[in-house]
DNA sequence: CGCGTTTGCCAACACCTGTTGGCTAGACTG
DNA sequence: CAGTCTAGCCAACAGGTGTTGGCAAACGCG
């Protein structure tokens, strides 16, 4: 039962071959054959290895945002930071599309989807701002605008968002963010 | 072959069902047996009226900002003018939901989507700032935090951004756009 | 070497998909 | 009232889906 070594080739084709359809086409499109091809595999050592192809994307959809620590920046800069390293990381993992093209139709992944952004970013502002409370409604503002960028830019490829390089793009983006993560709230001093 | 007033309610039933249908499952998950089930009609009933269910989702899928004349207001409101107008739009019709569910998926609708920004936003941004060359990054920064709020509000429905009001939302959200809109671009006078 | 395990392939299953054609009953037109 | 067209339903098709079991070959350990 447990796996060897021979096989390992295999397994590792399968889940190259899985990232890369599921982040071109999302879950449903992405079809076991087509995967098992791409891999140069039998459908059904998919099954053998991976259990189901439910089981097969929760093992290509672990995405971690590896944030840097923001309270040793300056605080004038956190905004800046986030950014440029929002935008690295997106295009170095597959992790995130593969997330976002599947989470607006299935509810397994939207759910990964909040984990992130409640588990992995909220704490941070709330260290950050010393705010608890308002730690999560900044989360979600700064998730607004970060998965939108990734949207527009990695998804539907909006041609303008596309063009932009990173040294034009982030100093739109970043202000916004900076704004979310360490702004007073509207309507306070 | 043109069809009489007595199938008008089982083709408006149809409408009606894939439009719900298509906004809350996407356009692969959303069957044709389903929305015929829903609008209490034979799934051939589907193909006979529209032709397809391609053709079906393409009538569903029309989804208009009715953008107001941005030109008319003052100039310092232009971002919560749109925020505001932008969200009582979202939730009056399906079709944004509609297209955002499936354009991560299915080229068509990203299509469309791409479409809306370029035919809809950029034109009325091109004459608000008199800048044509810019006005398309403009409408597509706009359209990150834009369809961003849409999709964590309406799609992925992460609790913090869901749980605010249109009145705590607004001042977060308007001075975004505002940005966007109008103010000059990084490192411009 | 010989035996048990693992690998991989093939074929098939059961199910669901969009789509089609033919039939019956009813409504409208002359 | 007779004839024509439309609405609606039923059954079926052809293709694609995830998934399963069995069988031959290759491997590795004793």
């Amino acid at each position: 039962m447990p796996f060897t070594d021979r096989s390992l080739p295999a397994r590792e084709a399968i889940l190259g071959a899985a990232r890369a359809r599921f982040a071109a086409d999302g879950f449903d499109r992405a079809t076991v054959r087509a995967i098992a091809a791409d891999a140069g595999v039998d459908p059904s050592m998919v099954m053998r290895y991976f259990g189901s192809k439910r089981q097969l994307f929760a093992r290509t959809a672990e995405f971690d945002l590896r944030l840097p620590d923001l309270t040793s920046v300056p605080r004038d800069d956190v905004g800046r930071v986030l950014a440029t390293h929002l935008l690295e990381r997106w295009e170095a993992d597959d992790g995130l599309q593969i997330l976002l093209r599947t989470a607006t139709t299935d509810d397994d992944a939207a759910d990964r989807m909040r984990a992130i952004f409640a588990g992995q970013l909220a704490p941070q502002i709330a260290t950050l701002t010393g705010d608890g409370a308002g730690a999560a409604t900044r989360a979600g503002l700064v998730a607004t605008q970060a998965l939108g960028v990734a949207l527009c830019r990695y998804v539907l490829r909006l041609p303008p968002v596309v063009a932009l390089t990173h040294e034009q793009l982030i100093p739109w983006f970043a202000p916004t963010l900076q704004r979310y993560l360490v702004d007073p709230a509207p309507g306070e001093p």
